[in-house]
DNA sequence: CCTTATTTTGTACGGATGTACAATCTAATT
DNA sequence: AATTAGATTGTACATCCGTACAAAATAAGG
């Protein structure tokens, strides 16, 4: 009786380098998939293929269906509202926010991955867009961004101690809704060849818009 | 020989009134289902149980699965175009527009809609926001909104001659996506029960927000 | 080397899907 | 009333789907 009472459970064994790297090329291609059909129009057959492995291997690495989603939708949330919340830690310690460095260290993020991380990133745009618009996810998308824009939602509200936090809020949603609109958009339109759109480059257009868009409607006397 | 030529062709009939009453059911039943599941997670089989027919009669009115989809998409667009721009017509003989009525004019006939028209026109902005998240209906929603919108961008572009279009297309863009956002949200939240969200209460602060938003990046002198 | 857990392959099954098609029924037209 | 186009029903087929499962291959641990 050397080990105790995890001996009761079976012993567990590292994953090899090689299934790692399949893994990793199985969820990536579940990401490629998503994205181009969505939930419902993509299938196991198609994720294998594309990530050169047979249909078993994805159940086995993935799990069920829903549970590849969840967690493919899940993996980059998490890595996406680090950064998210560094950024504004980051920005604070430099003095009082303003409307605009919030946003900015909200959207910044993304497309900085989404320059530099290429397609996968790109995919996982398209991928909320979906999420979004099912009512089916509505759990998972709440589990995954509602912490994180909470965050950000606070923080503007410190701004305007006047209005009320829904007005901010539904603001804040207006303002999501239009960086999707960016990527998505921006994607469709060079998917015919470019494979790297310059999506930062209007990050500055994107920001002024929504601060705009958040200011006009906490100052409108009509939401007290 | 008595009414000449068409009489090579098979004589038509007008349909009768009972087929048009379930061609409509039909209909209406794949906008509902269609909103609620998307393309691929809705099937035929959904689409004639929910129209309380047999599963060849949706065919037989709606065409193939595609056709039905696209029919059911065109079908509201067309007359939300209308409205939408007779509301901007309508507006324009008062005297000069301004950015909050051409805004108010292309977002209140939708709003409007869903409120006297109901379950259906609240299915359709879910259905808009599937066709938008899928590039698969890239042409078809190019086809259905990309007219009407340019005539709100050209609106808009004549209060701002020094801004370049495509600042302004990329402002309406956003704008759009903030409109899907509140009524897809709305639905979402109100949907365990109450089934006619309010939705046109927030109709102002839509149009505020949008409305300080595209003047802020109209007026940015980087987009010159 | 041998044991053993994990990874990979191959197959197969029950069910759902889109759609084609023939049969039956309905109603408009002559 | 007879005719006939269209509306409705019922069925059936080929295909794809998610997933379970056993066999085989692989590699880690003792």
């Amino acid at each position: 009786m050397t080990s105790g009472i995890l001996q009761e459970k079976q012993r567990q064994r590292a994953p090899s380098q090689r299934s790692l790297a399949t893994r990793a090329r199985i969820w990536d291609a579940a990401e490629q998939v998503f994205a181009k059909r969505g939930f419902d129009g993509a299938s196991m057959r198609d994720i294998a293929k594309l990530a050169g492995v047979h249909v078993g291997l994805v159940t086995h690495h993935g799990g069920s269906k829903e549970d590849l989603f969840a967690r493919i939708i899940a993996r980059r949330a998490d890595e996406l509202s680090q950064s998210r919340l560094r950024a504004l830690d980051k920005r604070r310690d430099l003095g009082p926010l303003s409307l605009t460095a919030i946003l900015d260290c909200f959207f910044a993020p993304y497309l900085s991955k989404a320059e530099t991380g290429g397609a996968q990133w790109l995919a996982y745009a398209r991928l909320v867009a979906f999420v979004s618009a099912d009512q089916r996810w509505n759990d998972l998308a709440t589990q995954c961004f509602d912490p994180t824009a909470g965050h950000f939602i606070d923080a503007i509200c410190a701004l305007y101690p006047n209005t009320p936090r829904q007005t901010i809020a539904a603001g804040f949603v207006y303002s999501v809704s239009a960086m999707l609109a960016l990527i998505t958009s921006r994607w469709r339109v060079h998917s015919l060849g470019d494979p790297r759109p310059d999506v930062a480059s209007h990050l500055d257009e994107l920001v002024s818009f929504c601060a705009a868009g958040i200011d006009a409607c906490a100052r409108t006397p009509s939401s007290l």
